[in-house]
DNA sequence: GATCCGTGGGT
DNA sequence: TACCCAAGGAT
């Protein structure tokens, strides 16, 4: 663990450049705070969850417009919200974030809670968006840890390329690092993540623009490359995944009509695979099965 | 802890 | 062109 003057090279120079750098983004500006309140926030950090920022922005206002509340989204139907969801990729985050809506109309009067304990019992919120919502909505003191933070720390202090596997350690790490100060804490926490999403990015980091390059870790001994060789994604092509899409994209595009099971993806390269993408997304919620007739879930 | 879960832009 | 990777979470 590093010390508290380890902590000041980081936190001072950081915070400055944030606020003197950062991007103009919807959530950042008061007057989305304003109209949207905690639930804005939480709806971006759904759609922010591996969808980058570009394409969030203009799903996020047009959700907002037509869902400005929690109670207005828990009373939507599945399939709206999936529908609404369109392209943003990972769909069962829009069926967690309607089951997070009608959680809070439920259990919190229609409130998004505060407390990060309660944060964390909604559906789809785990370690990151709960502190993040606890944090950027209500700008409480907790240490907000994304991928982008996990970079940043891996190599400004640990002076490794890459960080290692998500773990609980980046939490304690972040949180010894915090400022005392709770609104500095805050702006700590947001610019961590702004230099890992603009300067201290993973492929191409920009170390010439870095506030921390008079002190980070890896810089000082040469930007070694990572040792161990991380998981490659999957490829996307004839996946099954590429295959959940297609079937689900064909749902949106039909819904409120259902599509008849023989009609589904007939030329499909590997009708198995279809057949498997179609029994997943029953399973999950995604889809539903009406004798030999499928739908968005009604 | 490893694996699964979409989609599109950058290089 | 192929590959990388993106404000994660659930199981």
């Amino acid at each position: 663990m590093p010390g508290p003057q380890a902590a000041r090279d980081v936190t001072t120079p950081l915070s400055e450049w944030y606020r003197a750098s950062a991007r103009d983004l919807p959530w950042r500006r008061p007057g989305f705070h304003d109209e949207f309140g905690a639930w804005g926030v939480l709806v971006s950090e759904f759609m922010l969850q591996q969808t980058p920022v570009t394409r969030v922005i203009p799903h996020l206002e047009a959700w907002l417009s037509r869902w400005p509340t929690p109670a207005s989204m828990a009373a939507a139907t599945t399939a709206d919200v999936v529908r609404q969801w369109a392209n943003l990729g990972y769909p069962r985050r829009a069926l967690w974030l309607h089951r997070a809506a009608v959680e809070i109309t439920e259990r919190h009067g229609g409130t998004v809670p505060r407390d990060v304990e309660a944060l964390l019992a909604l559906s789809g919120i785990g370690d990151y968006t709960a502190r993040a919502v606890a944090v950027f909505a209500y700008g409480d003191r907790h240490p907000v840890v994304d991928t982008n933070t996990r970079r940043v720390l891996a190599r400004a202090i640990g002076g490794q390329a890459q960080p290692g596997p998500p773990s609980r350690r980046d939490l304690e790490l972040m949180a010894s690092l915090l400022p005392t100060s709770v609104a500095e804490s805050a702006v700590f926490n947001a610019a961590a993540m702004e230099l890992g999403a603009t300067v201290c990015t993973s492929r191409a980091p920009r170390c010439e623009l870095c506030p921390l390059a008079g002190s980070c870790a890896w810089l000082a001994a040469g930007r070694p490359e990572s040792r161990d060789e991380r998981r490659r994604q999957a490829t996307y092509e004839g996946s099954d995944r590429q295959a959940r899409g297609a079937v689900l994209r064909l749902l949106r595009e039909l819904s409120p009509e259902a599509a008849a099971l023989h009609a589904v993806l007939p030329d499909w390269p590997d009708p198995r695979q279809r057949d498997r993408a179609i029994d997943s997304l029953i399973a999950d919620g995604l889809a539903e099965a009406d004798g030999e007739w499928l739908s968005l879930p009604r």
